[in-house]
DNA sequence: ATAGGGATTCTC
DNA sequence: AGAATCCCTATT
C-alpha cells in the first residue's frame, strides 16, 4: 500500500487510484479513490485538529492507516485515512470514489432522484453512503479490518493509468480557516474524472 | 435558495 | 448552562 506515514499532502496524492473495499452481510462493494483532501495538525486552521486533541479527533493522532469517520452537519458521514507519524495529527479526507463493484447495493441506498452510477460516490458523504460507512468504523485498521480496507488494483504497479494525471486546488468548504489555509492547494483529484465531487479550478 | 439534522466545541 | 458551528446533500 501507499506510504501514509510521510507528509499528509503527499499521502493525499498517493491515495488517488487506490481501492476501498467494503464487506457487509449483503456482499462486497469496491470503489476507487478519485479525489482527496489533506488535513494537518493544530497549525492547519481547517483541520479538526485545530483545537488540539479532543475525544472526536483522537484517532487522527494515532498511527497511519486507521479510519477516522465523523458525522458532519448532523446527517452525513465522512471517511478519512489517518496519516503521518503516531503522535502527530493528520488525515486524508476521501472526497470522491468511483464505484467499481457492488453498484446495485449502492443504488439501493440512494435517494429517489437516481442518477448515473459515476455519481454514486461523488462527494465525501456520498462516498460513505455508497459504501455504507458510519461511525461504527471509526478507528479501525484500514489495512487489516475485515469490514473495510484499502487495496491496490490487481495487476497494476501504478495506481493511475498512463492517461490519467493529477489536478490540485483549494480545499472545499474551509473558508473559515483564513486565507493562508483556505487557499492552500491540498485538494487532489484525477483530472476530468466523471466521479469528481465538483470541478477543479484548473480542470473546467 | 434552503431545509434537514445532531454532535462537538466555544463562550459565558 | 446555552449558543454557535460544522470538511454536505437533496430538493425547491
Amino acid at each position: 500500500m501507499t506510504d501514509l506515514a510521510g507528509p499528509v499532502d503527499e499521502a493525499a496524492r498517493a491515495l488517488l487510484g487506490a481501492l476501498v473495499v467494503r464487506d457487509t452481510a449483503s456482499g462486497r462493494r469496491v470503489a476507487r479513490i478519485v479525489e482527496t483532501e489533506a488535513y494537518g495538525g493544530p497549525e492547519d486552521r481547517a483541520s479538526h485538529a485545530r483545537f488540539g486533541r479532543t475525544t472526536r479527533n483522537a484517532v487522527m493522532y494515532g498511527p497511519a492507516g486507521r479510519a477516522y469517520v465523523y458525522l458532519v452537519y448532523g446527517l452525513h458521514h465522512c471517511l478519512n485515512v489517518v496519516c503521518g507519524p503516531e503522535g502527530e495529527a493528520s488525515a486524508v479526507l476521501i472526497r470522491a470514489v468511483a464505484p467499481l463493484d457492488g453498484v446495485a447495493q449502492m443504488r439501493f441506498r440512494r435517494g429517489r432522484s437516481g442518477g448515473a452510477d459515476w455519481r454514486l460516490g461523488a462527494g465525501p458523504a456520498r462516498a460513505c453512503q455508497a459504501l455504507d460507512i458510519d461511525r461504527t468504523l471509526d478507528g479501525i485498521h484500514l489495512l487489516r479490518d475485515a469490514r473495510l480496507w484499502l487495496a491496490q488494483p490487481a495487476g497494476h504497479a501504478a495506481l493511475l493509468a498512463d492517461t490519467e494525471h493529477v489536478v490540485t486546488g483549494p480545499r472545499i468548504g474551509v473558508d473559515y480557516a483564513g486565507p493562508d489555509w483556505a487557499t492552500r492547494p491540498w485538494r487532489f483529484g484525477i483530472a476530468a474524472h466523471p466521479s469528481l465531487s465538483r470541478p477543479f479550478p484548473a480542470d473546467p
